[in-house]
RNA sequence: GGCCCCAUCGUCUAGUGGUCUAGGACAUCAGGUUCUCAUCCUGAAAACCGGGGUUCGAGUCCCCGUGGGGUCACCA
């Protein structure tokens, strides 16, 4: 039985929520429900400080919103709950207490609390270059004088007991390697903190075996803290399960990863459904942003993609972010949603008061011409809002009012109209209409006119035409 | 900097030793359709990081360089 998990940890702001979390949830998702298996959902919520309950929230509504539900999770239970990490405090407790009783690990009365800047700047010092791995002196301290420590009361945290003649290995699910690592380059952890809670790495192995998960898909930036969970599973006594690495997602501007730290929601999920994607258009996208299918297949629906996945398809090697290729996408899926739905959708971000039959008119004369919702919006504004003024031809403005005025509002019988006036005058036709648009609809770039025109009614037109003829700008 | 991962058009990728004069998509450019823009159609330009091996034969296997990324916390 295939059983994934996707275990996010709710810290940082809700709209910090960004497009690699979905694909990560995404493909763990894909692969439970393409075998028959289960998706769970599990909140690691141990950073007492950082996490938040309404970015928490935030993760339920991300993920159902492109359609990404759970079999197992916080909201809706299940055999092997609970599925929130703050809820399993003394699981993990046990676990490390069970760990320093095997010798792998130990209690560390002096853990010294580094500052985050103070770690980062020492990654760019000379130092670094023969990286000393953290091994402090209470490993060697004799189990009686912990014992004594302990029951004074004193603060500690538990760390794991790495030893340095170790090689660790595994074999990546997704890189399809073998992965060693050396015990020497692994440092003490941490993996209980002086709080009682765990760090993710012993709240992780511990969850994953409990919640019986049989293959631990995450990012590449986790690799190297692989051999700890595998430190951990054996001294634990349970086996691992597969383990992969999916690829990290490069933001185009730094060619850097992209985290939830350092961007003004930028690549956030809200950030883009504000901005009017279409969730299974970024979805889609973000499916071949590091899987493709054995075919040239683009275009995918979540259920077929379910059907589709395999892991083969999965890559190695970390794609850059690619706007353009999500405009796309967008555009594609704006142009096959339903003129009624996407009725539905524009109406919310409409700033003044419309009718759906207008609506309906309108929506199949945009919907070609655009990549979002937001620039539907803009399109479609001038039909309710008049244009500001505009330095137009007059002869053409003049002219156009005076037909126009006379015709009877149909197709057929504008165009004419226009097209006779146009011959008179031996004008050139893109010129005259040009004209006409500028007043009309205040842009260079709108739907086709003799439609708009159509829509818009005979005496708002007249109404936009003559402000111009009165105006006395010239071209 | 140590350790680890990766390496095909600008970007996402197909390619699992011969069918590769390397395929598709986005973007770009040109043409067609057209009252603008867009859609749509047609076409063009565009890549196997470098050097050694292995082999009758290498984009595909091995090694070394180079380049890119990740990581090095009482954050995940």
């Amino acid at each position: 039985m295939i059983r994934t998990r996707f275990a996010p940890s709710p810290t940082g702001l809700p709209e910090s929520i960004h497009l690699g979390f979905v694909i990560r949830a995404l493909w763990n998702y894909a692969l439970a429900k393409k075998n028959g298996g289960q998706f769970v959902l599990r909140i690691e919520d141990t950073d007492q400080k950082r996490s938040r309950k309404d970015t928490e929230e935030a993760i339920y509504i991300s993920l159902k919103q492109f359609g990404i539900n759970w079999d197992e999770g916080p909201d809706v239970g299940g055999p092997y709950g609970p599925y929130r990490q703050s809820e399993r405090l003394e699981k993990y407790q046990q676990a490390a207490k069970l760990l320093v009783e095997k010798d792998y690990a130990y209690y560390d009365f002096d853990a010294a609390v580094r500052e985050k800047e103070e770690i980062k700047e020492s990654y760019e010092s000379k130092e670094f270059t023969d990286q000393l791995k953290i091994r402090p002196a209470a490993r060697s301290v004799s189990s009686a004088e912990s014992q004594k420590r302990l029951e004074a009361g004193e603060p500690y945290v538990i760390r794991a007991k790495i030893p340095e003649d170790k090689v660790f290995e595994f074999t990546d699910w997704i890189l399809k390697k073998k992965i060693r690592v050396l015990g020497k380059e692994v440092s003490d952890l941490i993996l209980l903190k002086s709080d009682g809670f765990p760090t993710y790495h012993l709240a992780v192995v511990v969850d994953d075996i409990a919640m019986q998960i049989s293959h631990v898909l995450r990012g590449q930036e986790w690799i190297s803290s692989t051999p700890v969970h595998l430190f951990i599973y054996e001294g634990l006594g349970y086996p691992v399960p597969e383990i992969g690495h999916f690829t990290v997602i490069l933001d185009p501007a730094t060619g850097k990863k992209f985290s939830k730290r350092d961007m003004e929601g930028k690549f956030g999920i809200k950030h883009w459904l504000d901005r009017g994607y279409l969730p299974e258009a970024i979805l889609n996208y973000l499916m071949l942003l590091g899987w493709a299918p054995k075919d040239d297949r683009e275009l995918f629906t979540l259920d077929e993609f379910v059907q589709t996945f395999d892991q083969a398809g999965l890559q190695k090697s970390n794609p850059i972010f690619d706007e353009k290729k999500l405009n796309w996408f967008n555009g594609q899926y704006i142009r096959q949603t339903p003129h009624d739905q996407l009725l539905q959708l524009i109406k919310p971000k409409l700033e003044y008061e419309t009718t759906d039959d207008k609506l309906t008119d309108i929506i199949p004369l945009v919907k070609e011409r655009v990549s979002t919702l937001a620039d539907m919006v803009d399109m479609m504004r001038f039909f309710f809002i008049a244009p500001e003024l505009q330095a137009v031809n007059q002869e053409h403005v003049q002219a156009a009012r005076q037909v126009l005025g006379k015709a009877t509002w149909e197709k057929t019988d504008i165009e004419t109209a226009l097209l006779d006036e146009v011959k008179a005058h031996d004008w050139k036709t893109g010129d005259f209409f040009m004209s006409l648009r500028l007043a009309i609809a205040g842009s260079k770039v709108t739907p086709p006119l003799t439609e708009s025109m159509l829509i818009l009614g005979q005496s708002e037109t007249l109404a936009r035409l003559s402000a111009h003829a009165q105006n006395e700008t010239q071209t």
